[in-house]
DNA sequence: AGTCGCCTGGTA
DNA sequence: TACCAGGCGACT
């Protein structure tokens, strides 16, 4: 649950602490309080994270509780244990944690940076999203969901994607992520806000979880395959994985 | 670059 | 009973 600290180390060096700041970087939450101490909350697969007055019953699996003053309680509820709260003493320390792992931000992405980034990457597009430290906060679902968008196969060596697709991949990812956020979260399964209220955009998922129903564009089923231990979802007919110019004009990036 | 392990719960 | 799940770090 905490690999950096000890409950005793994080009441000693919390308590008595004022928040200053909040913040994310990927798919971390930064909060960061006097003194330059920071708190990272990553939810990973089953975390919520819930504001709550303390006197309402906790949800069974709570496994970490901040009090604030006024009253409120900053509660991490997460059944499978995957999550992670880190501790750092310096803004050095946490900036440290995060380069190591984090690429530039998705919401920061444009053509030119993913373009420039995808040169000589002979990996699989799909598994190069989902690579933090390649692009940070693109998660399965919004993979999938702009892969889709962009129509590229999740297969696709990424250094063979056409300045087209880039293009497309860009602006898509970005625009998943956007919408996910004005939706406030995609609940399929038990997601919900710091208010404890469910999000909508699974109301709005094109491909993800949708094997065998029609692709909105073309009506073709949509597949699912596994890739790296994780599913992918696609529509087999627009996103083809071996291309050819006559089907997708544009000239492929070389490394 | 590609697997395995971590956990619990929901569903077919 | 078996399989699936918004992730990622360790390991080969």
């Amino acid at each position: 649950m905490l690999p950096n600290t000890s409950e005793a180390e994080l009441r000693e060096v919390l308590v008595g602490r004022s928040v200053e700041s909040v913040g994310r970087r990927g798919k971390y939450l930064l909060i960061g309080f006097d003194d330059d101490v920071w708190l990272s909350i990553h939810r990973k697969m089953s975390g919520n994270l819930l504001l709550e007055p303390p006197e309402s019953p906790r949800a069974l699996h709570t496994h970490f509780v901040v009090t604030f003053d006024p009253a409120l309680e900053l509660r991490f509820v997460d059944p499978r244990k995957f999550g992670r709260v880190n501790l750092f003493r310096s803004s050095v320390e946490l900036n440290e944690f995060l380069a190591e792992r984090l690429g530039p931000d998705s919401l920061d992405l444009d053509d030119t940076l993913l373009a420039s980034k995808l040169k000589g990457r002979s990996g699989r597009i799909k598994s190069l999203l989902l690579d933090q430290a390649f692009v940070a906060g693109v998660g399965n679902l919004y993979a999938d969901e702009a892969l889709w968008e962009a129509r590229v196969h999740p297969l696709r060596a990424a250094n063979t994607l056409t300045a087209e697709e880039i293009q497309r991949l860009a602006l898509a990812i970005k625009h998943v992520l956007t919408q996910g956020i004005e939706r406030r979260g995609t609940s399929f399964s038990s997601y919900l806000d710091a208010d404890g209220a469910p999000g909508e955009n699974q109301e709005f998922l094109n491909v993800y979880g949708r094997e065998g129903q029609a692709c909105p564009r073309c009506g073709t089923p949509i597949r699912r395959i596994v890739i790296g231990q994780r599913s992918a979802y696609f529509c087999p007919k627009e996103q083809v994985e071996s291309w050819s110019r006559e089907s997708e004009p544009g000239q492929p990036t070389h490394v």
